[in-house]
DNA sequence: GCGGAGATGGACC
DNA sequence: CTAACGGGTCCATCTCCGC
């Protein structure tokens, strides 16, 4: 049967949070920043709102980046409150839910609704069958759910409407903030042909550059281009996945995903590469990370540590144990790890370090749903 | 050849 | 004057190794 995905973005969320927190901050600039603590302004914006980007403000650009674009203007720079704007997030995504198709086979009392989260601020919803086919009875479910987070929460949202997920998703992009966009399987061709090579969804900075150098520079010549030339420059999965992309192609199903890591990272007051003070901040994370796994009641069986030095290279170091949920109990490996890339690297010092568990038990009970038909 | 383990790299928010 | 630089997750791929 034909699909009929919903794609719902939130409009640059985390600042749009806090001026609804904040009414002083109304109309203004917003930028949400992560402050690393080593030094006044160092770290980098997780968001900014409108005002704030009409400055070339962007997430991910360094703070004193971005203040240099603020100078003289009238712009609030907020430290970033995840844990809030998870509660924020966790209203709106129960008003999402409701909409979303009941999954098929799964009892009532269970809610299980083919809705997929997949960050604080986007999900996707399948609502083919509610639906059934009608792109008129789609876009007004989209209506119904803008108004509602409106009325209820008092946030915008962009939504993208296709027949399948990665169409959804760039569609909710084309048209923003506050937009609605619907792209149907007849304009899906035309739509994906005029999107920048740059925007396609799981294309960044390396992929366009390799692009590029085969002389592809638009969605189009990449659709076009001999698959066997692509193959041997990216490999097999990569070709087909990015000439797929290219034609707006995507099996994908809506649903929920298992968490397959938790992980806690940090940057240290200064750099460092005394085992003592680097495994303090360790410790300190591993608590963290011991809260999500109690929460969530999972089992790991792998422990890595995720270390970057003054160079900002990321180097990863693991080891795969008995299962276990204590991580504490397993803090010594994480030293043992940590001791042997020291001993092994007398040159480098450490600026952000991290702790990671993987390798999850499947404990999962299944639901009626999934067992096989007989 | 196939798996798990360990490590890296790219992407997205 | 330039450079400045977070934290979290997923997935693919490569190598090595034992079977």
């Amino acid at each position: 049967m034909a699909r009929i995905i919903l794609h719902v973005d939130m409009d640059s969320f985390y600042a749009s949070v806090e001026e609804l927190r904040n009414p002083d901050l109304k109309g203004k600039a917003i930028v949400t920043c992560m402050f690393s603590g080593r030094t006044k302004d160092s770290g980098a914006v997780s968001a900014s709102n409108y005002k704030a980007r009409e400055l070339g403000i962007r997430s991910g650009m360094p703070i004193r980046a971005a203040k240099s674009l603020a100078k003289g203007k009238d712009v609030a720079f907020l430290p970033s409150d995840r844990e809030y704007y998870w509660e924020v997030s966790s209203r709106v995504m129960q008003i999402l839910r409701s909409y979303a198709d009941q999954r098929e086979g799964v009892s009532r009392r269970l809610q299980s609704m083919a809705f997929e989260q997949v960050s604080v601020d986007e999900a996707y919803l399948d609502v083919s069958r509610k639906a059934k086919g009608d792109w008129v009875k789609a876009r007004k479910t989209a209506e119904s759910i803008k108004k509602e987070v409106l009325e209820k929460e008092r946030l915008t949202c962009s939504i993208g409407i296709g027949s399948n997920k990665l169409v959804a998703k760039m569609a909710s992009k084309a048209q923003k903030p506050d937009g609605l966009t619907v792209v149907k399987d007849s304009e899906v061709r035309g739509f994906f042909e005029n999107i920048p090579l740059s925007k396609l969804f799981g294309i960044g900075p390396k992929t366009l550059a390799g692009l590029e150098a085969l002389g592809i520079k638009t969605t189009k010549e990449l659709s076009e281009h001999d698959f066997k030339e692509l193959e041997k420059a990216l490999g097999s999965r990569k070709a087909k996945d990015l000439q797929d992309t290219s034609l707006g192609i995507d099996d994908s199903a809506v649903e929920e995903k298992e968490a397959q890591q938790i992980s806690r990272m940090a940057t240290l007051k200064k750099d460092s590469d005394d085992p003592k003070e680097i495994m303090e901040k360790i410790e300190e994370l591993s608590e963290d990370v011991e809260k999500d796994l109690k929460e969530a009641g999972l089992h790991y069986k792998t422990i890595s540590i995720i270390l970057i030095d003054t160079r900002l290279q990321m180097q990863t170091r693991s080891r795969t144990t008995i299962e276990s949920s204590s991580l504490k109990k397993n803090l010594d490996i994480a030293g043992e790890l940590l001791e042997k890339f020291l001993s092994g690297n007398h040159e480098s010092k450490l600026r952000r370090v991290g702790i990671r568990v993987s390798g999850f038990s499947q404990r999962k009970q299944r639901t009626l749903g999934e067992f096989p038909k007989a």
